[in-house]
DNA sequence: AAAGCAATTGACCAATTGGTCAATAACGAT
DNA sequence: ATCGTTATTGACCAATTGGTCAATTGCTTT
């Protein structure tokens, strides 16, 4: 064997996702990846590959992490549909009231800014949002009304990087909630 | 006086709108911008400023063009609310199925990528979104409804930019006219 | 036709971009 | 302790970024 890695792999992927969460894959410099990884370019080409790559990372992160506690939320069969939808639609109510609100669903960011151009990310996204679509699927029942849903999610979390406050998301919180 | 332009103003703020609209703010570059529009850089900044004010004139360009023929459509009174929000929905569904329907919708780009960071691009999208939303309750008459149909549009645009196809953008379309 | 003015051009700029690599440092194995 | 291996670093790279400007072009007025 040889010389150990100094950084922590998992604090490094959270870095990652955050810092592509917050600025985007184009908005996204080295300048900005080092400082939040704390690691050097040659060191993250080394451990991950190139920026595409360490961009892939960040996507796989938050479908692991973010998405998957959505996931799991929507499994919680002890409580009633009509509750896991509410809390997933809270999800952008809370959201327009802070700073980190404001930097969206990072899966959502990706469909919009990379997804079009760019095939992994499309890949990705897909799958990741196929997975969140199946966990409405089990709540609701009806793909219809999961598409529909999913829709409303996205577009709640479009519209509070709009800067849409509070009462319109509750708005359409309640819209949603009465097609249940 | 001295000499005239030679270029079509209204050719030019087109061509921006469809560059800024296809690759977002920073995705363009002024190699993109000078081949859309035929104009060089120093043209373009003394006609019209900077990178950004390029940007701004595409929003409003969207706005005045884009936004408001769904706006028309919206009022066109002898049609039943249902078969103008049917319309409105349809947009999506065949966007799923051209190139440029990948595009997405400028105004939710900008929301995504731009809006969050550049106060003038969100009072411009905020302008813009709200005279879309009062069309929108001219039609369905409710505000909660209007705020609704308003995320399910745009979230069905941001799924459409994920690779989503047509029958998921029916099944959205289908779910918000049985809101109505 | 000469003068004055604005539009247009292309060369130029500093700064930043993503990426590379030789040198160094830190470890395990012998 | 020395050797081989691997992680880390910082200097370096070509290409591109947005932006500027002096020179030129084309028009109107006199």
């Amino acid at each position: 064997m040889a010389r150990h890695r100094e950084f922590d792999e998992d604090k490094v992927l959270d870095a990652l996702k955050e810092v592509f969460w917050q600025y985007g894959f184009e908005g996204t410099s080295y300048t900005h990846i080092m400082k939040a990884t704390g690691l050097k370019k040659g060191s993250l080409y080394a451990a991950f590959g190139d920026k595409r790559a360490l961009y892939q990372k960040a996507l796989h992160r938050y479908d692991q992490k973010d998405i998957s506690s959505a996931v799991n939320m929507l499994h919680r069969d002890n409580l009633t549909p009509a509750m896991r939808i509410e809390i997933l639609m809270t999800g952008p109510v809370d959201a327009s009231q802070t700073d980190k609100g404001r930097w969206g669903c990072l899966l959502c960011n990706a469909a919009v800014d990379q997804a079009p151009t760019d095939k992994d990310t499309e890949d990705t996204v897909q799958a990741s949002i196929e997975r969140f679509k199946a966990a409405i699927i089990h709540v609701v029942g009806d793909e219809e009304k999961a598409d529909h849903i999913l829709g409303a999610y996205f577009g709640a979390r479009v519209l509070v990087k709009a800067g849409f406050g509070k009462d319109r998301m509750k708005n359409i919180r309640s819209a949603v909630l009465k097609t249940l």
